[in-house]
DNA sequence: CCTGTGACATAAG
DNA sequence: CCTTATGCCACAG
């Protein structure tokens, strides 16, 4: 292998995503971690912002550390991130979810 | 080739 | 709580 050993890390974070299951949410921070750069979570950013090309991925279930839904600017209208998280039962306060070390999902440790 | 930008994370004040 | 600053890397112009 030469050439296709190493996807691009844009297709190794769309991998990630649609590996989270629904009802769970996962943070920048763990998918730059688990393709092996924690110190490059702006790329997992920048390939979500680039997920509007891609079909199946459920950037509503990327969120940063906190919990915070930074990106749901991206999404059409102005709460319906908030709502394709609460329609897979995850409640969602002003940006923020609620218990949200409990509907954590690490791609590390499913 | 250089610069600006970005849906982050972390540290410091 | 807030703002700054730095690191990181891919992409557009």
């Amino acid at each position: 292998m030469s050439q296709s050993d190493k996807l691009n890390f844009f297709e190794q974070v769309y991998q990630v995503v649609q590996t989270i299951p629904e009802g769970r949410v996962t943070s920048y921070g763990a998918i730059a971690r688990f393709l092996g750069a924690p110190q490059s979570a702006r790329m997992v950013g920048w390939a979500m912002n680039a997920s509007h090309l891609r079909e199946d991925i459920p950037a509503h279930r990327v969120v940063n550390r906190l919990g915070l839904l930074t990106g749901k600017h991206h999404f059409e209208g102005t709460n319906l991130m908030q709502q394709l998280l609460e329609n897979e039962g995850i409640t969602v306060v002003d940006n923020q979810i609620l218990n949200f070390e409990t509907v954590f999902w690490d791609p590390q440790n499913p």
